[in-house]
DNA sequence: TGTACATCAGTGAACGCGCGTTCACTGATGTAC
DNA sequence: TGTACATCAGTGAACGCGCGTTCACTGATGTAC
């Protein structure tokens, strides 16, 4: 071959990060092939060369950004200070630098089951990473946990009055501290 | 004027009606204005007597359908019972009659502020309702509350395994009701 | 080491298609006499 | 009451555009000798 494995890996990385960055940013619907091939460097012509179709690529942008978020909770410092990150102005504003499912669950659950599929398994990932830090393990405290983590942020990314979204921010934060059975505040 | 306005004022509520559904099932940038004035049994042509753009019928829409469950509570009998309600399979496998802000918050998010100052409005009062059921009314829990089943309806469309997905709404239901301050279990 | 060749990542024009929106029209029905 | 006219909700062709995907190509670089 020519160029090299490496080569190439390096180009189709670049090219899953800048889906990954934009999908979240606009939503897959709203992004097209040749958007995602520019911001990598590249012409849109030469997609089919790295991926079967615009699906794959959400596939594989989905799991990507998954993986990439695996470790947050270690990373943060811990549950109470990830729930405390997640639901700061700051990811509230980023959605393209944020949390995948966050950004996208709806519009996974409207996808093929590869897609989903793909889905499922990292998010039981980070579920596991949830049951881990919480004081007494439980799958289904895990999974209420993200629940509300997810439907707060986007419930404050919804709205329109920035006191109100900041409201909700900080009332999601004090349930998920709640549901966690952490210590009611602090930081 | 020729056709009476009650006929003019029918033929938008179906149209309105009929984009709600489809804009919930699919997504509303997935959507064409064609589709929606086929399902209201009129060429697309038409469109544009009743609505300035396809971005006011969205506004018109998300408002309709948050209106049509302003008072879901009262009607379920009572917060448990909504809650209840809301995180059955039934609520999850059926999109296009369900909660709204379930299936479009990420996108209404996307949407300019005009867009998003209508949802935040009806969610303004949805909330109000939600507190009013509490057993001890404070805005936060009510925020806390819908943001879970938000979270965990979203959840549970998204994963393609039927088991987890059941699991999902089960914790979320519990989340829910613990947040709200109802006893446990029961119905 | 230097040259010829083969590979294939990447280019850019082209495809068919569906989109939101516009527009000249038509024909059902309300109003005037 | 019956007829002529005006209105405008609804029709369907057409617009420019961006989409996902295909394809003939090119040219940088790895391999063979």
């Amino acid at each position: 071959m020519r160029y090299s494995e490496e080569h190439k890996e390096n180009t189709r990385r670049r090219v899953v990060e800048a889906a990954a960055k934009r999908f979240r940013k606009r939503g897959i619907g709203a992004v097209g092939v040749a958007t995602v091939m520019a911001d990598a460097g590249l012409t849109h012509g030469g997609f089919y060369s790295h991926f079967a179709s615009k699906e794959a690529l959400a596939a594989e942008a989905v799991a990507h950004a998954m993986d990439a978020s695996a470790d947050s909770i270690a990373a943060a410092g811990g549950l109470a200070a990830f729930i405390h990150a997640y639901l700061q102005p700051a990811h509230r504003d980023a959605p393209e630098k944020g949390c995948i499912t966050a950004a996208l669950v709806a519009e996974i659950a409207r996808h093929p089951k590869s897609t989903r599929a793909v889905f499922t398994k990292k998010l039981r990932a980070f579920l596991k990473s949830i049951e881990a830090h919480l004081p007494t393990p439980d799958p289904a405290v895990a999974q209420a946990i993200f629940a509300t983590l997810v439907g707060t942020l986007q419930l404050a990314r919804a709205v329109s009055d920035p006191a109100l979204s900041n409201q909700i921010l900080s009332a999601g934060e004090a349930a998920a501290r709640r549901l966690s059975s952490l210590e009611p505040a602090g930081v």
